[in-house]
DNA sequence: ATCGGTATCGAAAACGGTTTTCAGTGGCTT
DNA sequence: AAGCCACTGAAAACCGTTTTCGATACCGAT
């Protein structure tokens, strides 16, 4: 994927004073570039070190902070690697959806199927479970990873 | 850890003809029979307290450590929570599987399914992924949970 | 321009689960 | 009895993340 998304929605906040967060700040527009820049979930420590090869002089505890905002709004979607520690992502739809995720480089894709959904619903009913909810995540290598480990 | 690369001998308990791994002290003993008591998903440290509440003077640092064998020994099934800690609970399959977990009280039922296999794979081959793996958990509320809470 | 109020920043410290360290213990074999 | 060595566990280290709190940037009002 290329860079500039452009056609956001835009986060009304220089127009209209009283914005939503992020965007706005400089700190949160660097944020974002990098964001769109980067093609697969990375650590909010690996997410810091690009925006400082980058130049931008940006804290430590304000890639969290925005980061957590950006995740409740849906705008990156986050995960947990092996190690426990979490991963971010850009978010492309607003849809449920889960994710296709490259063990070795991160680099991931969005997917959604009605199978995975009807079938956790499905055992969950079955075992008289209600309020049913489910965190499904695959991993695999990428085609170019797989490709440079051969 | 201890490797130590050389075969490890410490499969003397077996010997004995007491049953299953990891057993022959007192510690592992006592650990062995708060996880055959336990229901649910339980962290280590609300497993260290049970041992505690029985009057076992087990540490800490020896429940991470059996947890951690039988875990790769998969004797007990691992997940974490939303806020990072790892749970455990005893396994009671060898076979492939996944967890519908309460929620609240943490109790789990154990399910299998082919529809989320042959899906995971299906969705990771289409995208161009191999060596392909997944994680899968359902949460919910048990019926006791659902029955209290209304 | 100046002032004041408020949202945001960020370095440093705190937090909390987990792992590592390392001196001691105790079970087994000889 | 003696020795080997896996096992133990209190204390410290680890490390990602969150909290603290004084500094700074932003903005509207004066
Ligand atoms: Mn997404
Ligand atoms: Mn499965
Ligand atoms: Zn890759
Ligand atoms: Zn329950």
């Amino acid at each position: 994927m290329t860079s500039h998304s452009t056609a956001r929605p835009a986060q009304r906040t220089a127009a209209t004073g009283r914005g939503t967060r992020v965007r706005g700040t400089r700190q949160a527009e660097a944020l974002s570039h990098v964001l769109a820049d980067l093609p697969g979930f990375s650590s909010a420590q690996d997410i810091h070190a690009e925006l400082r090869r980058r130049g931008e002089r940006v804290g430590l505890t304000t890639v969290y902070r925005h980061l957590q905002v950006l995740s409740e709004d849906g705008a990156v979607d986050t995960l947990r690697d092996e190690t426990g520690e979490t991963l971010y992502r850009r978010c492309e739809t607003s849809a449920h959806h889960h994710h296709v995720t490259c063990r070795s480089c991160g680099r991931s894709v969005e997917v959604e199927g009605r199978a995975v959904e009807r079938w956790a619903e499905r055992v969950a009913t079955e075992a008289g479970f209600t309020d049913v909810d489910h965190t499904v995540e695959i991993f695999g290598l990428c085609p170019d990873c797989a490709r440079e480990r051969s």
